[in-house]
RNA sequence: UCCCCGAUAGCUCAAUGGUAGAGCAUCUGACUGUUAAUCAGAGGGUUCGUGGUUCGAAUCCACGUCGGGGAGCCA
């Protein structure tokens, strides 16, 4: 005999009338005497069950009122629709059975603060809020997938060790590998990446990407996933191209599918749905200039010289612009990582954009055309002060049938954090990994 | 690494240098329509740690620990 579920409560306007058992928790209860109110979770979603004293055995009044929070139950019933109850309907209970009792759930429905929830975080994930925004988190991502999917993209992962810093730039966590030195988490897969779009034509990877900056911010985690789509023979505006469907698609999917859980996050949906190509596009100059004139609207913003990048305030300057997320296309290379294709008009400046999300998301895309030309990857790969033999596979991409290419990267946690309108990316994962957090 | 803020009951927070408080949670009782139920009662404290100032420190000072917000860096 099976023990799982029949009836899920999301489904419960199918069984009006019925008789059903329904298996999960107790979030709250409310007991009136000779009648107790046990507001039942399932995952899927809740419903009310209603037990009237008179209408019942008295064990199983006895039950019901033993229950506590938290506590595992099967609760059989007949289904009854009900202008009362948030969902449309409740359950006249006739049976009650407990699967373990719960005492002591440390997570009252009452206010928390941030420090205790986190350090609950295993048990936070059960609360409404956190619930809805996971559920879109996971909506996110299969959406990516199943779009890229859909255009004709393979999945190719890359590696998360690796032997030495993909882009050199920022740090990385280090462990020992046998006899061969150290090896480094992965902060990006797009060197490995590559190598697949020369087999597959069009590729993505997706997994966990590891920073070892002290970043102390609600944007930062020390990981974090990230989704890296690289084509073939696409140049700086086809990439673009491609960033602001797989964007639109991805959110037009969310408030399709998820309505409900925006709705428990209470998200203003009205600036989702303007998300739709095409987005705009400022290049890198024309931003420094509107921050120049405008950097006091934003409190922390500064005026800035050209050659200079971004900083959070910025952005978020420049996102205020625009009723959609914008790119901000050909930053300095200097700024920039060392594979970027350089602007055959202007050297100085690199063929690549930075997608802004609105509201004050920050950048959640960033992507470039790269270098296809061996010489020229070389002599930059020296010039950032890399050892070229570490390299030596990653020129043999442009040594060997060597196209034009492009590619980006998105990070899950913001893409969630701006959909989902939540304001720290911490709650965007089951489990952020921090400056100061590691537990649980 | 730098700047700012915080730590008091299980939780969220009060308390002018002068007896340690409330709401919620828990326990007991009442209640047939609650949605963070309500009402009555009870229990619950190393005020983060160490040192200092003071007749007297939750309160002021120093150092430390833990955490929060931001900067830089980035997705």
């Amino acid at each position: 005999m099976s023990l799982l579920p029949t009836t899920s409560i999301a489904a419960i306007a199918g069984y009006a009338g019925q008789t059903v058992t329904l298996s999960g928790w107790i979030y709250n209860k409310t007991e009136k005497g000779k009648l107790i109110f046990l507001m039942l979770r399932d995952g899927s979603a809740t419903i009310q069950c209603v037990v009237f004293k008179k209408n019942v055995a008295e064990d199983v009044f006895a039950r019901a009122q033993q229950l506590t929070q938290e506590s595992a139950c099967r609760i059989t019933g007949v289904v009854r629709a009900d202008e009362r109850s948030a969902s449309g309907y409740e359950l006249d209970v006739q049976g009650v059975e407990i699967v373990s009792l719960t005492h002591d759930y440390p997570i009252s429905p009452k206010e928390h603060g941030v420090e205790f929830l986190m350090e609950h975080r295993h048990l936070w994930v059960r609360s409404a809020k956190q619930h809805a925004l996971l559920r879109i988190r996971a909506e996110v991502i299969a959406a990516a997938q199943e779009w890229l999917n859909a255009q004709g993209f393979i999945r190719y992962d890359s590696p998360i060790l690796t032997a030495t810093a993909a882009e050199g730039t920022t740090n990385l966590f280090g462990t020992d590998y046998f006899d061969l030195g150290r090896a480094y988490l992965a902060q990006t897969g797009q060197l490995y990446v590559e190598s697949g779009m020369m087999s597959f034509g069009k590729v993505y990877c997706f997994g966990p990407t590891f920073r070892a900056e002290k970043s102390k911010t609600r944007r930062h985690l020390t990981e974090f996933w990230m989704i890296e789509p690289e084509v073939a023979f696409a140049d700086h505006d086809d990439n673009m191209a491609l960033q602001e469907q797989f964007v639109s698609a991805i959110v037009q999917r969310v408030l399709e599918r998820r309505g409900e859980d925006l709705r428990t996050l209470e998200r203003d949906t009205a600036p989702l749905e303007r998300v739709l190509a095409p987005f705009p596009r400022i290049s890198y100059d024309e931003a420094v200039e509107l921050v120049n004139a405008r950097h006091g609207e934003v409190e922390g913003c500064t005026a800035m010289e050209w050659g200079e990048d971004f900083g959070a305030p910025h952005e978020t300057l420049i996102a205020q612009q625009f009723d959609r997320p914008v790119f901000v296309e050909r930053y300095p290379s200097a700024i920039k990582a060392f594979y970027m294709e350089p602007d055959p008009g202007r050297p100085e400046v690199a063929l690549c954009a930075d997608l802004l999300a609105s509201e004050g998301y920050g950048e959640i895309i960033g992507g470039s055309q790269r270098i296809h030309d061996p010489v020229l990857l070389e002599a930059r790969i020296r010039e950032y002060g890399l050892n070229v033999d570490d390299y030596q596979w990653y020129l043999d991409l442009r040594r060997y049938g060597t196209v034009p290419h492009s590619g980006f990267g998105m990070g899950i946690e913001r893409a969630v954090a701006w959909i989902s309108g939540t304001r720290h990316i911490r709650e965007t994962i089951p489990f952020p990994r921090q400056l100061y957090r590691i537990y649980p």
